[in-house]
DNA sequence: GTCTATAGACCGATAGAC
DNA sequence: GTCTATCGGTCTATAGAC
């Protein structure tokens, strides 16, 4: 049996091969991560995720078959994290918080340039994404948890109880890909806390005067 | 001198063959910003504007030279719609009812599919529309007088006077790629005007409660 | 010596341009 | 209707691990 000299659980008594592969892997999500971020499904190119990665492009495809397969991985990366997130909150703060502290996190990582962007319109993305057993299974939890909070947020007045919890979710949701965090970046009179603010006021309070 | 069958200004005094040209034009730039709404700049190619105009794809590059003019031309086109529609609402009007009402005007468009959308990453697009004076000058116009409705709106505490009146100016022009409409229309449950009715109520009045 | 993984040339199709 | 560039995807010779 080997030492490992890091504890974390699903690379333990893996070989030293197997964990070559799985660091790979990694830094594959890792860089189509950023290109998805920064450029978009499109205008990323395969052979531009292999010079990021370093490595060539035959290689890419020893680990994913397609470069739908390339998007998705990238997509299942950011709802584990975003998954990790929701669970990491405890159960016995207040709705309202926790929704905003989820809505904040997914702000912070559309500013960072770390939110993949895909193409809503796109069929075969759609397709390969709806048959992940991963990302669906994320976002499920992610839209059950939400979704319980929503309503008791509702229930308790927080939360306008006036609004369909679908329609509530969904606003959350397009956070995500909010184009005034962009605009508003692009602007460059703003930090980066106070775009988060600013998203945060219209979307929590609205534009209307309270 | 020729008779007109249609008192429209700028058709008036041209030539037959010229009223053909503008005709096949208008047609055009129809069907691009048809093409461009319901699948995105990327997915739609010149081929498939060239049928659906049922012109030869030659023809296409007599009038525009290249598939960023033909986005650029729809572009245009949404923006002089907007223009009309601004230009038509009476000045005295109070501030947020007007900024209400070109909202609500974007949503309609918006949902009925006929809001052309773009690539926000695409250079050469970007560059495209920023060097086009048509374009550009329709949207200072339009900026210009949603800017002062916003900052009389906020003076009269109609709107939040807590925030830059540009991020509200944002958070407005947003409403055009909102994708909490295509979800909601997606999921079938709510009529259009219930739609457009929810995304105005998250908007001005934000997701908590009043 | 064998075997795997890699590098990089290569192919075919698509779509923009003329 | 043709040309050409680009890009997703594949193939093969080779380098290095064991």
């Amino acid at each position: 049996m080997e030492t490992l000299d890091t504890p974390v659980a699903p690379t333990a008594r893996l070989s030293f091969k197997a964990r070559m592969l799985l660091a790979r892997e990694d830094a594959i999500i890792r860089s189509v991560n950023r290109l998805l971020a920064e450029k978009g499904f499109d205008a990323m190119t395969v052979d531009e995720v292999a010079a990021d990665v370093g490595i060539a492009k035959a290689s890419l495809y020893k680990h994913f078959p397609s470069k739908e397969d390339l998007a998705c991985a990238a997509m299942v990366r950011v709802m584990k994290r975003a998954q990790d997130f929701v669970r990491s909150i405890p159960a016995s703060g207040d709705p309202l918080a926790n929704i905003q502290a989820v809505t904040r996190w997914t702000l912070q990582v559309l500013l960072s340039g770390e939110m993949p962007s895909l193409p809503s319109q796109n069929s075969s993305l759609r397709a390969a994404l709806m048959s992940s057993r991963e990302y669906m299974d994320g976002l499920v939890e992610i839209s059950d948890t939400l979704g319980v909070w929503i309503e008791a947020a509702q229930a308790s007045g927080q939360l306008n109880p006036g609004l369909p919890a679908i329609a509530i979710l969904y606003t959350l949701f397009a956070r995500a890909c909010d184009p005034v965090v962009e605009f508003l970046k692009m602007g460059g009179q703003h930090s980066d806390e106070a775009i988060v603010d600013l998203v945060m006021s219209t979307c929590f309070d609205g534009l209307r005067a309270r």
